[in-house]
DNA sequence: TTTTTACTCAGACCACAGACGGAGAGCTTG
DNA sequence: CAAGCTCTCCGTCTGTGGTCTGAGTAAAAA
């Protein structure tokens, strides 16, 4: 059986070298490329055409999810393994819908990963327990996001709010009336379901929608 | 000379090995343990007591400032150095009054770790860019953080305000009444230095306030 | 073409938020 | 002891926030 070609994709250094300086002491394992960035990942993929990719989320240049989304385009057949340091609720869908395989934790021991790899090489996923206790939670409800109820214009308005901005001086950034103001800001509260802004700005933070201005 | 003699503490199993295995294959670098928890790294350095520890912050058992500030009581010379994900102010100087000796990130190339550890053994400290960046602000402003002049009772209300709360609300969680949570809220908004509730709630979150609760 | 959705704006209304001034009780520090 | 800080609470007043109802325009979908 030939061994599986992996390439692996994280911004630390450390991370990166670690992982692989542990993978070549697996007899089935075949490193093929490595990258520190999505960007460049999606780039090497093309080239290499590895069979499993090991892929960091959080990089600095270019995010896992996009550099997974180019990838599952040009390689529908590999298999992404997400690789990442924290559990978060906000990045595990986003990931699997851009069609990452498996979602593993570093905490896994090193093992774990191994055959992680290796099962994904035969088209089984690794689901680790606190993702699969999320997917239980997105089946029961399969609701949407309420956020993604919001129209683009109330999205910026919600941006606004989290910036701590009043009516005023949203209808002065936004170039429209204040009441055009309170209109939005009343279909944000109602759609997100808050009583009132201050819920609305928590909402942004927690929700990860402040990322560009925060 | 004799090898220097290295402890790593990582919560993550790929990253400490990784990082092991990479440090193995220096001549003057001796790994003598390793932990996985920032309490069972406090005991085994004291155990050890390394030359030099890599410490990684946000390990979910026992936090890698706790450990270090028990590690500089117990062994006051060892060189601590931290080695983290991602840059954080709220974490750099935290770290630093706890005795941390260097911060490095995770960015960084294993040659640039390897040769921290070996000048943190010769009692030179390593600063990165970011941090050292950091330190001028610090140096430049050396005001306290506006919210470590919050009294406990206006950070707890500050907490509420970060969850969205209503003045009522409070009241009725703090068990006092609904003026003197106006006050509080005044209070808390001039020392802030911000306009309305909603502000300061943006600010709760931008400054790592709401980590317990979030 | 008709319908729907998004964006805009208006007036009226009420409740809460927040500012300001004042005050008493308990606790620590000089 | 006096001074200072914290936490508590009161009354008053103004402005903003938010709801509701209603409505016009333009673009996209049916």
């Amino acid at each position: 059986m030939e061994p599986i070609r992996v390439l692996v994709v994280d911004d630390h250094d450390v991370v990166r070298k670690g992982i692989i300086t542990y993978l070549l002491t697996e007899d089935d394992i075949d490193i093929v490329g490595e990258a520190s960035s999505g960007n460049e990942g999606a780039k090497v993929a093309k080239d290499l055409s590895p069979d499993v990719i090991l892929m960091d989320l959080m990089m600095e240049n270019g995010t896992g999810i996009d550099a997974t989304e180019k990838i599952m385009k040009d390689l529908p057949n590999a298999k992404i393994i997400i690789l990442t340091s924290y559990y978060d609720d906000e990045k595990v869908f986003p990931a699997l819908e851009a069609g990452a395989f498996s979602y593993m934790l570093k905490t896994s021991s090193a093992e774990e990963i191994s055959t992680a790899i290796k099962k994904a090489a035969k088209g089984e996923n690794v689901i680790e327990p606190k993702v699969a206790g999320a997917m239980m939670n997105r089946i029961r409800t399969p609701d949407r996001m309420p956020h993604e109820l919001l129209t683009e214009r109330e999205l910026e308005v919600l941006i606004c709010i989290g910036n701590g901005l009043t009516n005023n001086e949203i209808s002065e950034k936004l170039f429209i009336g204040i009441k055009t103001v309170k209109t939005h800001v009343s279909n944000i509260l109602s759609k997100l379901d808050v009583q009132d802004r201050t819920q609305a700005a928590v909402y942004a933070h927690r929700n990860g929608l402040m990322k560009e201005t925060n």
